[in-house]
RNA sequence: GGAUGUGUAGCUCAGUUGGUUAGAGCGUUCGCUUCACACGCGAGAGGUCGGGGGUUCGAGUCCCUCCACAUCCA
């Protein structure tokens, strides 16, 4: 492969790339024009994305990008244009975002050749993000990891799958159409054709009153605008990034594509039985009014208070327990005590009466209670916890609910109670009443009975929360719709660890989070929200002859009609007079859980539903990059689903990012007030001082977020500009064509070269080491990238990199200028072009802009379609020592200037070089650019262990 | 309480299977108008590798134990 050449397609590869692009792009094409239109509609002033960024190329406006527009996606020539076009007099880092930004989109370099079969492509299932919420530094960082990735991919010769999503689905979304046009959503209410909402948001705050209420579609069209402008701040720092995504590629997760394929996997999930409705006691938010999942809890510290409440034996003797929820005893079914506990063995097989109500209840052992927690036994009701329910199904205990949805004690007396000694109470205070007072209700009758043994003592203890809500999730029984995940299936369980198993995993200690997380399941997937915007469980139920529902056998609509509403469309055969009527049918109200659509993104993406052709070619994916903290929702759950529909892992790499933390290590988020901006931040120090940042964090370790590691990658982005600037003005060709000697004069050169020409050219001993010594970085950098660590790659690049520019670039100047002829100065400038060729493929991943420019001032076609370099296009022969051990004795001169306080310019009249007799013979060989670089007037060599400098002598300095 | 990870220079981090005197960058100190770069260049100072114990000729690295921090799950 030749080395200074961009990359050359497999067989085969390129083969049709035109007519697959146009393919792509016909969607893509569509999807901007929308949003065209949407903005011109509301009268949006176009940002600079459509009319093209302000032109920063310098002297020769559009001078590059019509030799991209001439080469993109084809073999590039031969040869290397010796003639630096275009090559600044001040390199600088300003605009190139907007220059290379602008060049991408037009020539589709990063668009995806949808020909390639699933062998040639790399796929990727990108992170939606939800395009309502925040920026922040946490996506700049695991966006960046991912792009390195697929950057590398792309110049391996990967066909790169890369997709953009936007998670408009769910309760963020939902509350910010509420408040920023003022509406409701209302699933009952019909559509209204060219519907237009009391506000766009221009009020802060409004009240559920004022609140219009419309139809679901009607808030999804409103969802649709809204969250186009959403994402443009999105898509406006992707693109500043330089993320490679395919912006072509792209989806929603409430759009008409992901509700069709969220209901078709739904009503497949259901046909095999893999999903299904059950009534059953579950968790509840009170202030959403909906059920919630076991994945989507959060355990709280919540300050209550145990009360130490007596039961009593027949005999009227007290059976202490403790409780925080005594508002809970009329619910009681049970007091529960370790099997193993000996304070209780005579109490097991007994009953006790509870006090006030008087309700009798079996004493049972269970090993799930705790003997030293409180009193060790405790009351089990229908339902205070998760442990109830527990308790409830496996030992069989009545259902006595007593909380409804609206988080209050029921209004009417339930039976158990009636006709005994606590009805009056409950009828009087307790129903109706919240669990607050009713608490308050029962605990001062529970003194007054004398059942309240000492006075209520706090606690901190952990109650279950709604990831998003305030209050305490509350269980009540309601009818719901499930997807089995293994909660309550061991074989099931065991299948999806497995599963688990055949993904690798980066770093490989993140499966044991998921490992632990569906070891853990103690239920099956709720799937079922009683909320109304998302995507509508596509089911309706015959109503029998007495309006009955019977939800043993929903109705389900053809696949092919999909996208449906349940609420909104009858099912074929009925009219919708016969909605909510005897002989008729219902709709299904809820929506599902938004995990239940993103956790087919993949199948979205891929285009499962509709686009076969499409799928083959990118399923499974190769790889899911997310952050840790949701492997038990969205990793987990699109395994479930994958596992279900293909009867395989939805990818076959997940890679983690960790989170970003402040400088003094806390998690950053709003309310702390700590969180940086991160536009702010790429604009003030360049996307590709931002992405050096990000790479420099390895997956799955969370980052301090530092100002001084993107001020360490501006420099080297500006490095790299400098450096490549001198070594490509030296130019190429006969010394006396450029006798001037001005760098980057871009004097008269004029037959291209070919790499070969360069290779061979190379003769001088210390060019050739630090060809050597670049072979060996380009091993690591590869291996790192194979073993998924950017971070490795990127250190040995870089490190070679510096040693490049402070020895190797002053050690051969003088000779590269023509100083020690013809022959001698070709092979410094070959060596640099050869080497500068490879840095700035190897450095392309993490640096895309800058390597960009400078690979444009003197290369064809982008970089970032160029081959990822191998040491076969480096010559060999070369002795890495001789660099190492020349540059050991510079530094050593250098060593005794700095002593002496004098400049580097200053003139050594004589040094000896003392060391073993091969390192010496290695110095020999560099030693007339030593000798130059140095300005070392006279070199000795003397025997010695190690190799270092002795007796430098400066020359006395002219006065 | 369980699982996983982390603990190395003032700060941010490397340190591959155990092998000379533990590395880098930032910061700091000193010096340098150096013909690509002062957004630069050169040099220096700075560490009992969280504590203790063990294996070994040899431990930052392996084993045991304890401590601290983080995350996830109870």
């Amino acid at each position: 492969m030749d080395p200074a050449l961009p990359h050359r397609p497999a067989a085969g590869h390129h083969r049709g790339r035109a007519a697959g692009r146009a393919r792509v792009r016909r969607c893509a094409h569509g999807r901007r024009e929308r949003r065209r239109r949407n903005r011109r509609q509301r009268g949006v002033k176009r940002d600079d994305r459509d009319r093209g960024g302000p032109d920063v190329s310098g002297g020769a406006p559009g001078e590059s990008r019509r030799r991209h527009t001439a080469r993109s996606g084809r073999m590039p020539p031969m040869t290397a244009p010796s003639l630096p076009t275009g090559m600044p007099e001040r390199p600088s880092l300003d605009g190139l975002e907007e220059k290379w930004g602008q060049v991408w989109r037009e020539q589709g370099t990063y668009t995806f050749d949808r020909t390639a079969t699933r062998d040639q492509v790399f796929s990727i299932d990108t992170p939606p993000p939800t395009a309502s919420g925040s920026l922040h530094m946490g996506h700049v960082f695991s966006y960046t990891h991912t792009d390195c990735m697929a950057r590398y991919k792309r110049m391996r010769g990967f066909a790169v799958f890369y997709p953009i999503g936007w998670d408009d689905n769910g309760l963020p979304t939902e509350k910010r159409v509420q408040n920023y046009y003022g509406v409701r959503g209302d699933a009952h209410l019909p559509y209204v054709e060219g519907y237009v909402p009391p506000h766009h948001g221009d009020v802060s705050s409004i009240k559920a009153a004022d609140q219009q209420p419309i139809s679901r579609r009607n808030f999804i069209e409103l969802c649709d605008e809204l969250t186009v402008k959403d994402e443009e701040a999105f898509e406006s720092l992707f693109r500043r990034m330089g993320f490679s995504l395919d912006w072509g590629i792209s989806y929603r997760t409430i759009d008409d594509h992901s509700r069709a394929t969220a209901q078709q996997a739904f009503l497949r999930n259901l046909a095999r039985g893999e999903a299904y409705t059950a009534e059953a006691p579950g968790l509840w938010d009170v202030t959403f009014q909906t059920a919630v999942a076991q994945a989507e809890l959060e355990a709280r510290d919540y300050p209550g208070h145990y009360h130490r409440v007596a039961f009593h034996r027949l005999d009227g003797a007290p059976v202490h327990i403790e409780t925080t929820r005594p508002e809970l005893i009329p619910a009681v079914v049970a007091l529960i005590a370790h099997p193993d506990d000996e304070r209780y063995q005579d109490l097991f097989g007994t009953t006790v009466t509870s006090p006030l109500f008087g309700v009798e209840i079996p004493v049972v052992a269970h090993h799930a209670a705790e003997i030293d927690k409180g009193a060790g036994i405790a009351m089990c009701c229908t339902f205070g916890d998760l442990t109830d329910v527990l308790w409830w199904r496996e030992l069989r205990l009545p259902t006595r609910s007593i909380i409804t949805r609206a988080g209050r004690l029921q209004a009417e007396t339930p039976e158990w109670l009636a006709g005994g000694p606590g009805e009056q109470l409950y009828a009087d205070q307790v129903a109706g009443a919240t669990a607050f007072r009713a608490r308050e209700a029962i605990v001062s009758a529970l003194r007054a009975s004398g059942d309240l043994d000492g006075e209520p003592t706090p606690t901190q203890r952990k109650a279950n929360f709604y990831e998003r809500g305030e209050k305490p999730l509350e269980i009540v029984t309601s009818r719901q719709w499930y997807i089995r995940n293994g909660g309550r299936d061991a074989d099931l369980n065991a299948a999806l660890i497995e599963r688990g198993r055949q993904l690798d995993f980066h770093p490989g200690f993140m499966r044991s989070r998921y490992e632990n997380w569906v070891a853990g399941l103690n239920g099956d997937w709720l799937i079922s929200r009683q909320r109304f915007f998302g995507v509508p469980i596509p089911v309706w139920y015959p109503l029998d002859a007495a309006g009955e529902v019977d939800y043993d056998h929903p109705i389900v609509p053809a696949e092919a009609d999909l996208p449906i509403d349940p609420v909104a469309q009858a099912p074929v055969g009925f009219e919708e007079s016969q909605r909510d009527q005897p002989g008729g049918f219902t709709g299904d109200p809820d929506i599902m859980d938004t995990w239940a659509t993103s956790s087919l993104s993949p199948q979205i993406a891929g285009g499962w539903r509709g686009d076969p052709d499409l799928f083959a070619r990118v399923f499974p994916m190769d790889l899911r990059p997310q952050a840790h903290d949701i492997i038990r929702t969205w990793l987990f759950a699109t395994m479930v689903r994958s596992h279900y529909e293909h009867d395989s892992v939805p990818w076959t790499n997940a890679a983690i990012s960790g989170w970003i933390l402040d400088p003094d290590r806390k998690k950053m988020s709003k309310s702390k007030g700590n969180v940086v901006t991160p536009e702010d931040i790429v604009v003030a120090h360049s996307a590709d001082a931002v992405r050096y940042w990000a790479a420099s964090g390895r997956l799955g370790t969370d980052a301090a977020y530092d100002d001084g590691q993107i001020k360490v990658g501006r420099r080297l982005a500006i490095k790299i500009l400098n450096a490549s600037k001198f070594a490509l003005g030296f130019g190429w060709g006969p010394v006396s064509a450029d006798a001037a000697g001005t760098a980057g004069s871009g004097a008269a050169q004029a037959a291209p070269v070919s790499p070969a020409e360069l290779a061979a050219a190379v003769t001088n001993p210390l060019d050739l080491s630090m060809l050597a010594a670049l072979a060996d970085v380009v091993e690591r950098a590869t291996a790192g990238f194979e073993s998924w660590d950017y971070t490795r790659s990127l250190e040995a690049t870089e490190s070679f990199f510096w040693t490049f520019c402070d020895d190797y670039l002053e050690l051969v100047k003088d000779r590269a200028y023509g100083s020690r002829g013809e022959a001698e100065a070709a092979s410094a400038r070959a060596a640099l072009r050869l080497a500068l060729s490879v840095l700035l493929r190897l450095f392309a991943p993490m640096l895309p802009y800058v390597t960009e420019e400078v690979w444009s001032w003197w290369q064809d076609g982008s970089v970032h379609r160029a081959a990822w370099p191998t040491t076969a296009e480096l010559p060999s022969g070369g002795d890495p020592r001789t660099l190492s051990d020349t540059g050991a004795v510079l530094g050593a001169i250098r060593k005794a200037k700095s002593d002496a306080k004098v400049g580097m310019r200053a003139e050594v009249a004589s040094a000896t070089v003392a060391g073993p007799e091969d390192a010496l013979a290695r110095v020999r060989a560099g030693e007339d650019d030593l000798r130059a670089a140095g300005r070392v007037e006279t070199l000795e060599y003397a025997e010695g262990e190690t190799v270092m400098v002795r007796d430098a002598v400066l020359a006395p300095v002219a006065s």
